[in-house]
DNA sequence: GATCCAATTGAAAATGAATGTCTTTGTCAT
DNA sequence: ATGACAAAGACATTCATTTTCAATTGGATC
């Protein structure tokens, strides 16, 4: 989905809701909608001020709050104490594996998964909404280099 | 596995550190060990407190902390902002359901699950070492009486 | 274009969980 | 018993997030 759909989306949201649309808002959601990683507040933050530079914390948190309502954002928690917010996916949905040494984040999808977790849901009867998956392990680049005292980037077992 | 052979692993684990056994962190292992649910700090400490009332919240999350360290407690961020602890597993690896409506949590495990994510993950050249699966959605009881403004106990989305 | 009202902004303060500091206390090997 | 050092407990600090509040702005109406 272009950047431009996204923002007529947020707009039908926000005349729905009876909000105003402002400079600040309109700015800080196309600058997110640009992105195809999954940012924090303090990196969209300094990303929106390269160009506006007097642009507060809390309109920041404020707008991704509202885009996570509306659905154009998605609100993740990897462990490492911040929230991380993604653009709203293209193709469908997918899951994480986070390297612990390094902290990347690489995207994957798999029907099969997928298929196999409703199954279990129906069984125990619940009504599923949504599902995270996150795998945790080192990269091909840091599995290389291993042996030395690892980092933790992100915590958590399992 | 029972809280003595725990208490053992912990003791051993502390003598291979070189530290020392204290009565609050035993009693506060034992406390937790004793726990079947996802536990938090504060639920942790208040458990506590109803039988040693002068313990503080720095040595019960210093105590969790090295249960965590020596495998013996899993910590788990559901969403809601609270670190939970789980005990370690008797029967091996599962995963979370969590009801988004009254905040329930139930536990399961699915071999195939395992498998096609451990395909998945060498095929990114990843090498694993831990996961998470959450499942989130409505619970049996909360699906019959559904319709209300839903309460949201969990954030985060997929 | 002027006016009014409600939503928005931005700075600062508040919150809440997690972690660090520091003094006193307890443990354990000698 | 005692001395070295880890741990406890109280408190302070950090850090991300959330709220407060006075000033500003959007936009509907006149």
């Amino acid at each position: 989905m272009q950047p431009e759909n996204k923002m007529d989306i947020l707009k039908s949201y926000i005349e729905a809701k009876g909000l105003k649309s402002t400079t600040q808002r309109d700015f800080i959601a196309d600058t997110f909608f640009r992105t195809n990683t999954h940012i924090s507040l303090d990196e969209l933050l300094k990303k929106v001020r390269r160009k506006t530079p007097n642009i507060g914390y809390a309109t920041v948190y404020r707008t991704m709050k509202l885009l996570t309502e509306c659905g154009l954002a998605i609100s993740r928690q990897f462990g490492d104490g911040q929230t991380r917010y993604e653009n709203l996916p293209e193709d469908g949905h997918h899951d994480h594996i986070i390297c612990t040494e390094c902290g990347k984040i690489t995207e994957f999808a798999n029907v099969e998964i997928e298929a196999l977790q409703e199954q279990v849901v129906r069984r125990l009867g619940f009504h599923i909404q949504y599902h995270k998956l996150e795998l945790y392990g080192l990269c091909r680049d840091c599995s290389a280099h291993a042996g030395r005292a690892p980092g933790m980037h992100a915590l958590g077992g399992g």
